[in-house]
DNA sequence: TCGATGAGTTATAGCTTCTAACCAACGCGA
DNA sequence: TCGCGTTGGTTAGAAGCTATAACTCATCGA
C-alpha cells in the first residue's frame, strides 16, 4: 500500500484540478466548467489535463461522486451521537447553503443523455439508510394511508431496511419536502419575496416531525 | 395593427426557430442547445439566426418566458370553472410530464451569472395569484403557526392578495411540496425505486388538502 | 547507466458563439 | 414603373471549447 512519489504527485494534481473545477462551478455553474480554463489557472496548457481525466464528462462525474460522498459524510456526522431527523434536515440545509452548485450537481437538472456513475447508487442508498434509521426513531404517526399499502409491496429501494411502511413513507416525505423548500430557496425563487427561507424550512420541518 | 408580410414572415421564422430549439432541449437539455444546429436543421447557415435573436442567451430567455407563459395558461385553464387546488396540482404535474426540460427551464438549476428576463416576475406572480385564489377556497386548516406570524409581516410577495396568512402559508407549502416530489421524479431520482411516483404525488396532495 | 514510463508540450481537427462584410431580394414611395 | 432603402441571407473569420496525435524531456527502476 506504500505509494510511489509519482502516484502521490498524480493524486495531488488530481485533487488540485478538482478544487479549481469546484471554484469554477461555484461561480459560473457546472455547464460553464472549462478544462482549458482550469488548466490555464494551474499554469499548464490545455491537453495536459487529459493525463488525469479522460474528458470533461469524467471530471464532472468525479465531482458528482465527491458531492454524493460529501453529503453522505455530512449525514453520517449529523446522525451522531443519536439518529435524529431534525439534525439531519438542518445538516442537509447547511450542506446545501455551503455550496449551492454542489447541491444542484446532486439534485439539480439532469442532462437527458448523461448517466451518473454507477457507484453513486451505493452512496445514495447509504444516505437513504441513515435517513431511514433516523425516521425509525420517531413515534409512529397517524393512521395507515393507502400509499403505505402500495409501498409495502414496493420496498425494494429500502435495501432490506427493516422499517415498517409508515417509516418508509415518512422518509420519502422528508426527502421530497425538504428538497422542495431547499431547491427553491437555492434557485433563488424566494428572492424578492420578503420572508425568511430559514423560517419556512423550520416550519416545514415542524410540520414533518411535530 | 395590420401586419406587413415581412413582419408575418419574421414572426413565423422566429416561432420555427423556437420550435426547433424546444426539440433540441427536450432531447439533450438546455445546456446542449446549439444555434448552429438549429440553423442547419432549418436549412440555413449559422449566423442567419442572429437576425432573429441577439444570441443564445436571448433565445433561451425567450424560451424561459414562453415556458412561464405556458405554465400560467395551464394554471388559468385548470382554475376553470372554479378554483381548486387539487386540479391545479394535477395540471402542474401533467404540464411537467409533458416536457420535463421545460419544467426545469423554470424551476431547475440556475446559472449563477444569468438573470431571468424581468417580465417573468409578472407571469410568476400571476401563477402565484391563481394558486392563492385556489387555496383561499379551502376550509381554514389547523391552528395558527409561528410562521403565520412571520408571514403576516412579510406578505409583500402576495402582491396585495387579500388572503389571510394561513392561506399564504398553505399556498407556499403547496408550491414547495409539489415541486419537491415533481422535481425528484422528473430528475429520475425515483427510477430504480419500485414505487409509483403518481401515487406518491397523490399521497402528498392528500396530506396537503385532506 | 540505460531503457521504459509518464508528464507536459505544441499542432491540429472539429465544434461552438458571434462579428463583419457583402449580396440579393423585397417592398414602399415617387 | 422605376429606384432605393430595409432586411434576410450568405461567406469569412476571430476567439473559445473539447479532444487527439505526435513529440520532448524528466524521472524512476532494473
Amino acid at each position: 500500500m506504500t505509494e510511489t512519489p509519482r502516484e502521490r504527485y498524480r493524486a495531488q494534481v488530481r485533487t488540485e484540478i478538482k478544487e479549481r473545477a469546484w471554484e469554477q462551478i461555484a461561480t459560473a455553474g457546472a455547464s460553464a466548467l472549462s478544462l482549458n480554463a482550469v488548466a490555464k489557472q494551474m499554469g499548464m496548457s490545455g491537453p495536459a489535463l487529459y493525463r488525469y481525466f479522460a474528458g470533461r464528462d469524467e471530471l464532472i462525474s468525479e465531482l458528482i461522486r465527491d458531492a454524493y460522498r460529501s453529503l453522505a459524510d455530512a449525514f453520517r456526522a449529523a446522525a451522531e451521537p443519536a439518529p435524529d431527523p431534525a439534525a439531519l434536515a438542518r445538516a442537509l440545509r447547511a450542506w446545501a447553503l455551503a455550496d449551492p452548485q454542489r447541491y444542484f450537481l446532486v439534485y439539480g437538472t439532469p442532462v437527458p443523455g448523461y448517466h451518473a456513475p454507477s457507484d453513486v447508487t451505493g452512496i445514495a442508498s447509504e444516505i437513504m439508510t441513515t435517513l431511514l434509521d433516523a425516521c425509525a426513531t420517531l413515534p409512529p404517526a397517524g393512521p395507515r394511508t393507502p400509499f403505505d399499502a402500495h409501498i409495502e409491496d414496493h420496498r425494494l429501494w429500502a435495501a432490506g431496511h427493516p422499517a415498517p411502511p409508515a417509516v418508509l413513507r415518512r422518509a420519502l416525505t422528508c426527502w421530497t419536502r425538504l428538497h422542495g423548500v431547499l431547491s427553491l430557496e437555492l434557485a433563488g425563487h424566494f428572492t424578492g419575496m420578503e420572508f425568511d427561507p430559514a423560517l419556512l424550512f423550520e416550519a416545514e420541518l415542524d410540520a414533518l416531525l411535530g
